[in-house]
DNA sequence: TTGACAATCGAG
DNA sequence: TCGATTGTCAAG
């Protein structure tokens, strides 16, 4: 059957409609057009198709799925022969609106890669599945006029009757509804009168359709204790007022609200979007929440405060029927407001009003996998797509925000004082190996917290208050190696990367302990003794698994129960109601002291927190990357902002091995502007973000040479396209990554600094139109890195 | 990305 | 020499 095409062609005339589809495959030829073009038969064509919409296509021999980009007639074939152009083989229903197509355009540009990719990941797969869609039997009233009904009621039984009358009278009670929602609804205890007025035709039986979902609040979300509508302080107001007219007027904008922890910030995103919603019928409004910020804490308040307006909630905890019926909620309209993390930001709102990028420096805001996109930049793109203004807030504005707003191109507004006139805790550096020698002459041993974190610790458990100890490191050791120390030498790293491997402790193992590389997941049981020399095993590096035996102990030797000390990384955090339940039983103050990564220092907004002990501030700093300090600053600065909330005063302890660190210094002593400043000095010396763009180039691949190939071509070309640019752009490479292979997958590096983005963009678009460059698995294109690892 | 086809490789 | 593996190209 060769030669024969499995599906057939149409004429000319036989074709209503011809579309541009980006088809959901890596398809990337950016000089010829990298959608296909496809004629919709006339059958199909009712109503007519739209931007956004979603197709099933023939490609090759099979059926995928892909956007409709553009709708036309017969001028969209050009050149092209007809009988080459197939028919569409499905129309899939709705998928994204005309803007998000423009979107995805500009991100499949800027991010290098494939249009239908991109498209394909704004929407859930959930939604695509249609998941959790199901015929629902309804109750509707009868559609009669007045006499009729009059009528009617007039034959049916007294208690019949008086129920119809009834529900006349409460104007339908939002009718079609189920049966039994009806039931309840009018307080029947049995369906008797219901039927009868079914019988008697006053009711009719409808189906609908619906998502069926599980209901979306976790359990117990509400000890949280529900957010008081406050009037918002002088500060606030002042910003809020500020905004208002830009949000009213709904003209694009970018405004950057930098507030310090406590300030109210969200206060004041919420009187915004009350703004937008009262000056506009049909606007929405997006709120960017990081994921780890998105508790029901968070959500609860928009959820009451636009209870009226209908408020959708995307986080990956949600089940697929639950997306899906948050996702159509949105893109029907009955939910004005969405609240979500990252890919929130291509909810298919039908108008965007107003856009909110809460937490703005996060670094979870970029994606690590295909688009490569920062959801914050983004979203920035939206608005202006939209033609709407957006708001970003953080208490640590990223430097490239900062820098922004200093230049004019965003407005800043500044929220210095908490709310309630509570000042900021105050925050103790502690030399780490002043305290360790202490330690040991206390006859403590080795301890990951020193003698004065300890006393703080025990004092916060005594006086029946609760703490939050950050350790920005997993598992239990991070260093396996050879007792023997120098002499033998022998450190266990990972045989396909080159990687340390780290310990932890599994209590489902016999073993008890095992080794795992962070890098390709690859895991082992922990060797008895050094495999070169036979010594014993030394386990250094202490990481939140050491620390929770620690404190765990300490916890006992006070009289605590060891069950008030939950570690939160993520390891023990696997779902999202795992975290939830943490944060929960924290809150009621079961949990008493709170240990973990990053995790626990976004968002979190606990009274009664006494103590927060960062048992080491120098995991981040000695990475080799240049953001390492203002990283560094960033999360000192939230996890010391989680102390002393409500009117309590509140200790920060912070262990380091370098106490005269800049960041550390500057974050004790909540000195952003001043940190801001100088950093950006600095960065301007060295010419690195924000005073110049970059885009990365991974390569890699089984084979070394083939690496070397690969990366040494694309550099050859970049830098005669670097040349062509006028010298604007720098091309270094082929650069050894810091971790040169991972997986047994040898990598190189390619970097390209350019004083503007454009100049990048230009030379990444030329090697991409060449076909030398193509996001795939084995080329990972990274514009406006966040992470250089 | 998938699949088709051509070119190249290596065991018998 | 044949089947297997690897590379290259096109898809409407």
């Amino acid at each position: 059957m060769t030669g024969l095409l499995p599906f057939s062609s149409l004429t000319v005339d036989e074709a209503a409609f011809y579309v541009s589809v980006a088809v959901e495959r890596g398809i990337d030829r950016v000089g010829e057009g990298t959608e296909l073009l496809y004629a919709v038969p006339r059958k199909m064509s009712e109503p007519a198709p739209i931007v956004g919409e979603r197709v099933d296509v023939p490609l090759g021999r099979k059926s995928v799925a892909g956007i409709v980009i553009a709708v036309g007639g017969r001028e969209l074939l050009g050149e092209l022969d007809p009988i080459k152009v197939r028919p569409i083989t499905a129309r899939t229903g709705a998928g994204l609106t005309g803007r998000l197509v423009e979107l995805a355009k500009w991100m499949s540009a800027y991010y290098v890669c494939p249009l239908g990719m991109t498209l394909a990941t704004m929407m859930p797969a959930a939604v695509k599945k249609d998941v959790g869609r199901r015929e629902q039997k309804v109750l509707a009233m009868a559609d009669l006029d007045e006499a009729r009904r009059a009528e009617i009621a007039a034959l049916v039984g007294k208690p019949a009757r008086e129920l119809w009358e009834r529900l006349v009278a409460e104007d339908a009670l939002a009718m079609p509804l189920p049966p039994l929602e009806l039931k309840g609804l009018l307080g029947e205890r049995t369906m008797r009168s219901i039927n009868r007025l079914i019988v008697a035709g006053l009711i009719v039986e409808q189906t609908r359709e619906v998502i069926r979902a599980a209901e979306m609040m976790p359990q117990g979300a509400n000890t949280f204790g529900s957010a008081k509508v406050i009037s918002p302080t002088a500060d606030q107001q002042r910003v809020i007022d500020g905004i208002r007219p830009s949000v009213e007027s709904g003209r694009f904008g970018v405004h950057l609200l930098y507030g310090v922890t406590g300030s109210g910030k969200t206060e004041v995103y919420l009187r915004l979007i009350r703004a937008m919603l009262d000056a506009s019928a049909d606007r929405s409004a997006i709120v960017l929440v990081p994921e780890i910020a998105l508790t029901p804490q968070t959500s609860e308040r928009f959820l009451e405060r636009f209870a009226d307006r209908g408020v959708a909630v995307l986080h990956s905890g949600l089940t697929a029927a639950q997306r899906n019926k948050e996702w159509t909620r949105v893109a029907t309209g009955v939910a004005r407001v969405v609240v979500g993390a990252r890919s929130a930001l291509f909810a298919p709102v039908g108008a965007l009003g107003l856009v909110i990028v809460d937490e703005e420096h996060d670094s979870s805001y970029k994606q690590d996998q295909l688009p490569r996109y920062h959801a914050r930049d983004a979203a920035i793109k939206r608005a202006q797509l939209e033609g709407c203004p957006i708001v970003l807030g953080s208490g640590t504005p990223s430097l490239e925000s900062w820098h922004n707003a200093a230049g004019g191109k965003y407005t800043l507004w500044k929220l210095l004082n908490r709310v309630g006139g509570g000042s900021l805790p105050a925050v103790r550096i502690v030399d780490i190996v002043e305290e360790r020698l202490a330690a040991r002459k206390q006859g403590l041993g080795d301890v990951s917290l020193g003698p004065t974190l300890r006393r703080e610790l025990h004092e916060t458990l005594r006086v029946g208050a609760s703490a939050i100890l950050l350790l920005n490191r997993r598992g239990y050791a991070t260093y396996v190696g050879c007792a023997g120390g120098a002499t033998c030498g022998w450190s266990l790293f990972c045989d396909r990367c080159d990687a340390k491997m780290i310990m932890h402790r599994d209590r489902t193992l016999r073993a008890g302990e095992l080794v795992r590389c962070h890098h390709c997941l690859s895991e082992s049981v922990l060797p008895a003794k050094c495999p070169r020399c036979s010594r014993g095993i030394v386990r250094l590096g202490a990481g939140t698994q050491r620390v929770e035996e620690e404190v765990a102990s300490l916890l006992s030797s006070v009289g605590v129960d060891p069950a008030a000390l939950v570690r939160v990384d993520r390891d023990t955090m696997k779902t999202a109601s795992d975290y939830f339940g943490a944060l929960e039983s924290f809150a009621k103050g079961k949990t008493r002291v709170l240990l973990g990564t990053q995790m626990i220092a976004k968002g979190l907004d606990f009274p009664g927190v006494r103590l927060v002990g960062v048992v080491s501030a120098d995991t981040g700093l000695f990475i080799p990357d240049f953001r390492a300090d203002e990283r560094t600053f960033q999360l000192l600065s939230q996890v010391a902002g989680r102390a002393g909330r409500a009117n309590a005063a509140g200790t920060v302890i912070v262990q380091t091995s370098d106490p005269t660190n800049r960041a550390i210094l500057a974050a004790s002593r909540h000195a952003f502007e001043s940190f801001a400043a100088e950093e950006l000095a600095l960065r301007k010396m060295a010419s690195l973000p924000p005073f110049s763009r970059f885009a990365r180039v991974v390569c890699r691949d089984e084979k070394a040479e083939a690496v070397q190939k690969r990366c040494a071509d694309i550099v050859r070309f970049l830098r005669e396209t670097a040349a062509s640019e006028r010298g604007e752009l720098r091309v270094d490479g082929p650069l050894v990554p810091a971790i040169p292979r991972v997986a047994d997958q040898h990598r190189l590096s390619i970097e390209m600094h350019a004083a503007k983005a454009g100049s990048v963009q230009a030379a990444l678009a030329a090697a991409r139109d060449a076909g030398l460059l193509k996001s795939d698995a084995k080329t990972a294109i990274d514009v406006d890195p966040v992470s250089i690892l």
